[in-house]
DNA sequence: CACCGCGAGAATACATTATTCAAATATCAC
DNA sequence: GTGATATTTGAATAATGTATTCTCGCGGTG
């Protein structure tokens, strides 16, 4: 702060080579970066050696100190200004699509985590490490998630199937048995007919897991391990985006445990 | 943040002196500021001409252009992380597996918003949106991934198919034109057969988007658009988890433009 | 009018950075 | 292994950038 804030004070007091001087970094502080003294110069329209001495005078042993001061002062008064929210500093460029999008699914991840009960992942984990079949299905919206899941599982060397369509999925419930594990995964409606089959699947035994939204919809009522989603506060397509990776976050929690519990 | 991060992340494909170089920047991010080449070169005891070459290497005009990058990145990650070290308490129970695993996502996260710029994403959303055919092909540890984005494209509407097996990749590839679109998504090891695809694409005038690990690896190289991904620094599984986490980012980040591009 | 005092720029000395080139080293195919 | 080929390295040097010196011109003053 000190570098722009001294010239801007002793202004009154400098020649008129050096209020040009002043004048321009004070309008073009970001400019600066790129520029050398020759180039300082000319474009102010003084010599180079007028440069030199105007960084001396100010108290720098030469021009790239007053560059580096000059500079330095720019990204502290500039970061002042960006930092609204408060207490999230995560990702560092707030201009970038990317760094928003991942301070959304931090608090997603949050949720996520903080929703559910070790317990309920742990049990989750060892549901599929105990399973002889796994079925997965999913509500339209899952699908995406289901299929991710169900690779994820066969790279593990389980035998997981992604059944989809109702029918299907219900014949293919039917010759699950107690040893199996039908595998829920949904997130905003359309999951009438999942919990026509994860009711189907209990009768014969089968153990049914859930991944849905928070709280009890429908298809958690009729499980017996739920892992649950919070939506995010957005608009539609975008709270569905967060969704799935909260569910993908979910995901990766078994994975990284069937690993290590594997080791 | 681009310019610390992509020390950490080549370091592994650097040479000796270069990984000299690199080291002792992160471990001296600060006192870089008033470090001639010449000095920097003494203190790690390498040759002013190597300080120079690594820079460039970088990507940067020089040496200056390289101590900036540094100072303003220093500037920027120094702003809200008081502790260096990874573990704020962003995660409120560090108990809980998932708090644990969100810990580790959001660096993968964060490195990842950072090492891609703005612009890359843009035009790899601009690609997917003029393209009239999408091939999506990948290696074989990000199958999964691969998948994930079929189908979240196909459910925008995009023209997408997930190709196996490389001899099919080839034969499809061939039906491709210059309105199409091919897509390849790479870890670790394992993309020879891509490249070779990737090549035979661009010769019909196929745009191709990668999204593989940082830096250049043979894959990329050969691509119009390139996305990024940093590997953590974990075990080899957990590596790959979160690799997988990164790539599931940026695919994120792809989804969330088409949808608000659309709108 | 001669004599300072001061600010400015040209010339130039000095410092730093970038490039070239040849030797050393690592990498790969056989 | 062995030879061919690429990479990496540092010494020398060219190019660029920075600091100093010195001189000139201008306004005030005795």
């Amino acid at each position: 702060m000190t570098c722009l804030l001294k010239m801007r004070a002793m202004r009154d007091q400098m020649s008129v080579n050096e209020r040009k001087l002043a004048d321009f970094i004070l309008d073009n502080t970001k400019l600066l970066r790129d520029y050398s003294s020759q180039q300082l110069a000319d474009v102010v329209g003084v010599s180079q050696s007028s440069v030199v001495k105007f960084s001396q005078k100010l108290g720098y042993k030469g021009y790239p100190s007053l560059k580096l001061a000059v500079y330095e002062t720019y990204a502290e008064t500039s970061r002042g200004q960006s930092g609204q929210g408060g207490g999230d500093g995560h990702f560092a460029q707030p201009d970038n699509p990317l760094s928003q999008l991942g301070q959304k699914k931090l608090e997603v991840l949050e949720n996520t985590a903080g929703i559910n009960e070790a317990e309920s992942l742990a049990a989750a984990i060892a549901a599929i490490r105990g399973a002889r079949c796994i079925q997965v299905s999913a509500c339209p919206g899952s699908v995406a998630v289901a299929k991710y899941l169900t690779y994820q599982l066969l790279e593990l060397g389980c035998w997981a199937v992604f059944v989809e369509g109702a029918q299907v999925q219900q014949r293919i419930a039917n010759s699950l048995g107690e040893e199996d594990l039908l595998c829920i995964i949904c997130d905003f409606g359309g999951e009438e007919s999942l919990v026509d089959v994860a009711n189907h699947a209990r009768e014969l035994g089968v153990k049914v897991l859930s991944l849905t939204r928070y709280n009890y919809n429908a298809a958690s009522i009729h499980s017996d391990i739920r892992l649950f989603v919070v939506p995010a506060d957005e608009d539609e397509d975008m709270q569905r985006l967060l969704f799935r990776s909260g569910q993908l976050h979910l995901v990766e929690g078994l994975v990284s445990g069937l690993l290590t519990q594997e080791a």
